[in-house]
DNA sequence: ATAAAAAACTGACCAAGGTCAATTTTTGTG
DNA sequence: CACAAAAATTGACCTTGGTCAGTTTTTTAT
């Protein structure tokens, strides 16, 4: 039989999120501690980990949670400048650090993982496939591939040059970051224009 | 003053890969631990953390060296179909289990990080890009874009498609390796191919 | 050969993630 | 309301990755 869920598993949710919240803003998310967080919201270590499997999960979870928030204002692209703009500001909110390229590497990719991280994947792929549809049908981008396909695809591409923006060379790291955007470029043009334009 | 690498050295190190080897042969990557191979290996756990930065790195060690031979007999591919066979040869190098993606998820972006890990992927996108480049020069292919940013974006797709095929949800395993493959399929012939055909 | 410096190795120790039997709180039922 | 079952919570405890001051081995200089 099933029950419904209690009031008070939702505010415990909540207390541990905003106390990670906190503890992320004050030392970042490679160094939070459990311990810490269950301090900080008033619960035991193992009500911790009765709502998240793991630690890497909570931190998941809130990376979803500001992502989500961010990218919240994003629409389907209209044309290829749109396009391009959104691949940029998916990269922006991926490359960020390397614990948010870990955390998306770790948690993108098998829908059903991670707590929101997933949902919010989907949702840019879902509306990178609409503005591409829009696009095929106006003739503005090739038509052959299936636009989910090519949505996909794009998401993929941008978080490789996430990752690879996090590269810990001793290059510079400004110039690994333009090496990665001009990249992922190229290959959007290579992918989706049918012939050469902006 | 640059002192000469001491034998002893590399022969702690082999001892460490040889019980790791045979560790992971006996119970997987995912219950590896430390102190199982530095039992078999004779040796003090600090002296694996002198030689390896954590576990995570050890298990990249041994996983490059694993794919690196399985990988080994592979050639630029001449033709559609060589390119094709040679992206699912990578695709079931990578896909093997979760652990496998997992490792190359943390170490296959950033070069110059896994031990050996970097190696073996440049290698791979090094014969992608000739590959490319000649069937490009005979006019195979589409040649608007540079070889090494197609193969760079293919490598990108191959282990995209590697994750989701790992992907935990309850569905039936072999139909989400086969999902995986046909997207990839797609994917690579949307970005190659500058007309319809195999 | 001998001494000094650098590199490699050791194992006791620590930190922190994660577990679980016992306890408290909530929900559904007669 | 009373009672039983399920869900949520607790915190002592365990496991294991990782550290580091001290010891041994190797190299280099005189």
């Amino acid at each position: 039989m099933t029950r419904k869920v209690q009031a008070r598993t939702l505010a415990t949710r909540d207390r541990l999120m905003a106390a990670g919240r906190e503890v992320v803003a004050a030392e970042g998310m490679a160094s939070l501690r459990t311990e810490a967080v269950v301090l900080r919201a008033g619960t035991a270590k193992g009500t911790f980990f009765a709502h998240f499997a793991d630690r890497e999960h909570f931190l998941a979870a809130l990376l979803a949670e500001t992502l989500t928030a961010e990218f919240a204002g994003i629409t389907p692209p209209q044309d290829r400048p749109g396009l391009l703009a959104m691949l940029g500001q998916l990269f922006t909110g991926f490359a960020r650090d390397a614990d948010t390229v870990a955390l998306l590497a770790r948690f993108s990719g098998p829908p059903g993982a991670g707590l929101g991280m997933d949902l919010m994947i989907c949702g840019m792929i879902d509306r990178l496939a609409h503005g591409i549809g829009d696009m095929q049908a106006r003739g503005l981008i090739g038509n052959r591939a299936d636009p989910g396909v090519l949505a996909e695809a794009l998401m993929a591409l941008v978080l490789h040059a996430a990752a690879s923006a996090q590269c810990p060379a001793q290059g510079d790291r400004a110039a690994v970051r333009v090496r990665a955007v001009g990249l992922l470029h190229e290959m959007t043009v290579a992918l989706m224009w049918p012939t050469t334009g902006t």
